[in-house]
DNA sequence: TGGGGTATCTTGACAGTGTCAACATGGAGA
DNA sequence: TCTCCATGTTGACACTGTCAAGATACCCCA
């Protein structure tokens, strides 16, 4: 009776609608996540995820929660295999950034779409998940860009310009397999980034 | 009998169809579009759109290609009415394409996502016109990059550095009424653009 | 000028979807 | 032990895209 007999209690539904919604949106993209679908994988009844998720947006918004993980692993796992200069770093964390987009394009696309979940409750959980997990991974790419300037502005600029940068260039050009763009083959992204200058570490 | 009786054809269904998907889904986001919505706000019913459109995945595309006229007019008016200079020009080109995503986020945002239509057929006159309309905005952005170089690299690299950069500014923070990222405001694209030069005329 | 062909539109049906309500089950705590 | 409630099931409803079959009116050619 410890495998064999299905009880009436999943054990851990949540976890497991997660993961087979991953699975779904990473085969065959968005349009084909569906809660009834994600409740047949889990094998149970095509209402059970109303009793752990607010509705279709909810799990979407944790699916997009487990990505925000995965893509804070990748940048992590690229900076901890580079030199620890400041511009090695940087450099790493991009490449992060854009192996996620390429090895799991679907969802990174997904995660950074307009979502219905703007004025809708999502389940307090969910919420959570999704504000951390966010946070975290937004975290990473600041914390990269801390030690450098750019184009004699002061402050937050060069974050929002290298984040715009690599997002702009993840988003364009990251498809398994893509090479070209319209005028070209598409340039590494070490060759786009502009060279950035230290910060002087003391001011008057 | 000249506009009151209506008559079985419709006249122009093609195109009701468009403006009646672009309106729901500035409104309600890419999910308020559904091909009988539209079908009812052209007072058809609800099975007359196959006619016109190979599937849903093909009044997206047409809707799409409908954004990228916008999107070209958005950055043609900013250059007419900016300086001859090429820094200028790129300056108003950029303007424009910020204009166009922060005016139409719904649709500026759905035409830069993965779509379906990938390995689908779509109607012969819609591919075109997609087709035709997004190389023409994709033009117009390469043209105001041609007089500039980036980064010691040659070639390509500057258009693809600043497209990138555009438009993960564009995706990343031009929402309506938006004007915070995570860490602070949203500073002024012409901020974090960086310094490029014009290249030499002449080679050797 | 007439007649046939065809583009266009309608009606009806089907499977799939999210969501709600009502009910069943079983574990955990009083 | 008894009761409450989290968890899961069944059934229903409206809405969706898509297909098939039939109706209508326009256009082109004899």
């Amino acid at each position: 009776m410890t495998e064999q007999k299905r009880h009436h209690h999943h054990g851990n539904l949540r976890e497991a609608l997660i993961t087979a919604g991953l699975e779904l949106m990473e085969q065959g993209g968005p349009d084909a996540l569906s809660l009834r679908k994600c409740a047949k994988r889990a094998g149970v009844s095509h209402a059970a995820p109303a009793h752990h998720f607010n509705g279709l947006v909810s799990l979407q918004a944790a699916i997009i929660a487990r990505g925000y993980q995965k893509f804070s692993a990748s940048m992590r796992r690229a900076a901890d295999q580079a030199d620890a200069a400041p511009q090695a770093q940087l450099n790493a964390i991009c490449a992060g950034y854009i192996d996620f987009a390429r090895s799991h394009t679907a969802v990174f696309k997904f995660m950074f779409q307009p979502h219905n979940n703007d004025s809708q409750t999502l389940d307090a959980t969910t919420q959570e998940e999704l504000d951390r997990d966010s946070m975290a991974s937004y975290q990473i790419l600041r914390d990269a860009c801390a030690p450098f300037e750019h184009n004699d502005a002061q402050g937050v600029s060069t974050e929002i310009m290298v984040w715009s940068l690599v997002h702009g260039y993840a988003m364009l050009f990251c498809a398994p397999g893509k090479t070209e763009s319209p005028s070209g083959p598409i340039p590494e992204f070490s060759q786009i980034l502009p060279k950035l200058k230290l910060k002087t570490n003391i001011t008057p």
